[in-house]
RNA sequence: UGGGGCGUCGUCAAGUGGUAAGACACAGGAUUUUGGUUCCUGCAUUCGGAGGUUCGAAUCCUCCCGCCCCAGCCA
């Protein structure tokens, strides 16, 4: 990789792991980790975490591990595992031999409660649901004690264990933490630490019936690992005395915890339960949907995952709120592509174009240039015939000034091929309708280039209908309408905002028919329209399908679009 | 009205007492066989506000204002 790499962004967590290694407080180890919960597809924000986990890591010749925080059976499930996997390594990052489940330490966290109950720090309460809560008081009064909190320790310690046996119902009985009701951090008002659920757990299967809240297990599997900096997300800031407390109570390793903000997008919505009601309800095909921010989404529209890391690194870390621009990810997305993705040509809204002096019959195999971007991609032989498809957009009966593509009398190059001049266009005699467009071409100015130092405005991109494949081609736009889509009218939420035109589905397009060949899943720019993929899961031989990645930057419709305004009264 | 955080350009974001980086977006212009790319140029006399300390403040102090998070036997 001789590319000229951009500086890595300063930031408060690399000025952290400075600091550390400085003072030599983890000997000079920098160990981070991942620890999903699997209950949910991996979504941009989670590239965030992972980009800045492995990727510290790998930037302190440290090592990062891929840790699934499987505590709560009722949530959990194998398939979220491989997917979840499959994302990480997508991403391009490697945990190597460091796959671990909190789950592998159901056994010693057991032990490390009933040291915390011998120690007078813990106690089985027998509370129930709703009057924990009563007791705990709310954010301005504080909570009261438990009348089970002074149990002694050999009945909280028999208790316990009775509680592993499966003696007792859910709900009856939990394991908390001996800290201070009265606390204003309400984290620390007396925490659970186990509770019983009577559940097969997905890789323990009936080995318990208790399992560990986060608090307790997380910190704890931390410390198992010896993870130097454990980086977490913004809401768990006030977790943080309580990840410290459990750490100092048992003296043992004690991990630093370092939390920052989320990442928000504009036009999208973010959490995890509100993605599932997408999927749920159908507003979105499935958590692959192209338009969804998962990054199996972005797997299968197209994005690369060169992209979405370059894109990680630019937003920064930093742990004050914010929504990044959508834009920008786009922007690293044409940036990638622009370097790599084949050009080709595709008409999306086909519009019939027939040469009047060009022999009926005949065909010329027209050399294409590949990637103007790199000289080493080489070119490619596309057919030119009498009739040709252009796109619809491409032509004007009668056009503004600033309109330089095809219209009756003018003159455009067809890319790689000829110069053209509009004749004039046939149109059905009852609706009006264009059916097709005529033209004169100039065989002189093969390969699309004139030396008689003529100009012509207008470049088109083509296929010749005789010879092009049909294809479908879904253009995506934004899931929402607006940039925060939480921002709503009362008594509505968020689906209010849901665009109605976030998918628009066109067939029969037609496309080179080099493209028969193309690969599920491989990337190329059509010419002047944007960057498409073949659809990984619904397209094949028999009928291809194309996802808008992206559009190109697009001046004219700027120009069409202020032009608008500027009409407007 | 308890506690924990955070406020620097439209959006991200550097800056850690020496006189406001960069990126995206936006607006102009040049080049162009993609109205793409590339290349120039412009875009915060000012850092939520008000006082104060200092030769000097986005950086230190005081007060005020605004936004986010916390009352799961979720993570």
């Amino acid at each position: 990789m001789a590319s000229p790499k951009r500086e890595n962004p300063s930031h408060f967590i690399r000025h952290r792991i400075d600091e550390d290694l400085k003072t030599h407080k983890y000997e000079g180890r920098v160990v981070t980790r991942f620890p999903p919960e699997p209950n949910g597809y991996l979504h941009i924000g989670h590239a965030k975490s992972i980009c800045l986990n492995f990727g510290l890591a790998a930037e302190y010749g440290g090592t990062c591990h891929l840790r699934f925080d499987d505590t709560n059976p009722i949530k959990e499930e194998l398939e979220y595992i491989e997917s979840i996997k499959a994302d990480v390594r997508w991403l391009g990052f490697d945990w190597g031999k460091h796959l671990y489940f909190a789950s592998d330490y159901f056994d010693q966290l057991y032990a490390y409660a009933v040291q915390l109950i011998k120690a007078g720090m813990a106690y089985v309460d027998s509370l129930s649901t709703a009057e924990i809560r009563r007791y705990r008081g709310t954010l301005t009064s504080p909570g009261i004690n438990s009348p089970y909190r002074d149990r002694s320790v050999e009945e909280n310690l028999a208790l316990f264990e009775r509680m592993r046996a499966g003696e007792f119902d859910e709900g009856t009985h939990v394991l908390r933490a001996k800290i201070d009701m009265a606390s204003p951090n309400l984290n620390m008002r007396d925490p659970v630490m186990y509770r019983i659920m009577k559940m097969p757990h997905h890789r323990t299967g009936h080995t318990w019936c208790i399992y560990p809240m986060y608090d307790f297990a997380h910190g704890l599997s931390d410390s198992i690992e010896r993870i130097t900096h454990s980086i977490c997300t913004l809401e768990f800031e006030d977790h943080r005395p309580l990840y410290d407390w459990f750490l100092d109570a048992l003296h043992v390793y004690h991990p630093t915890q370092i939390e920052f903000a989320r990442l928000n997008l504009t036009y999208t919505v973010m959490s995890k339960r509100k993605l599932l009601k997408l999927v749920e309800q159908g507003h979105v095909s499935g958590w692959d949907d192209p338009r969804m921010p998962t990054i199996s989404g972005f797997r299968r529209r197209g994005y690369t995952p060169e992209a979405i890391r370059n894109f990680c690194e630019r937003i920064g870390v930093a742990k004050r709120d914010s929504m990044v621009d959508v834009a920008l990810l786009e922007h690293c997305l044409r940036e990638d592509l622009n370097k790599r993705a084949p050009r080709v040509m595709a008409v999306l809204k086909p519009l019939r174009l027939v040469i009047e002096n060009y022999p009926e019959g005949r065909v010329e195999m027209l050399d294409a240039e590949n990637n103007p971007e790199d000289p080493t991609a080489g070119t490619r032989k596309v057919p030119f015939s009498r009739v040709l498809y252009i796109e619809q957009d491409d032509f004007m009966e009668d056009p503004p000034k600033k309109f330089f593509r095809l219209a009756p009398g003018r003159e455009v190059r067809l890319k790689h091929a000829y110069y053209v001049t509009c004749t004039g266009v046939k149109k059905d005699e009852e609706t009006g309708r264009i059916l097709e467009v005529r033209c004169t071409y100039d065989p002189d100015t093969r390969g699309g280039w004139s030396d008689d130092g003529r100009k012509v405005r207008g470049t088109l991109h083509w296929v010749s209908a005789a010879h092009a494949l049909k294809a479908e081609i879904r253009l995506y736009d934004h899931l929402f309408i607006k940039e925060n889509p939480e921002e709503t009218e009362t008594d509505q939420d968020f689906r209010a905002n849901l665009n109605p035109r976030s998918l628009e589905v066109l067939f029969p397009c037609r496309v080179e028919p080099g493209l028969a060949e193309a690969a599920p899943g491989s990337r190329y720019q059509f010419l002047r329209q944007g960057y498409f993929c073949v659809d990984p899961v619904d397209s094949s031989k028999d009928r291809l399908v194309f996802n808008r990645t992206a559009t190109l930057r697009d001046t004219w419709a700027k120009i069409q679009q202020a032009g608008r305004q500027g009409f407007r009264p």
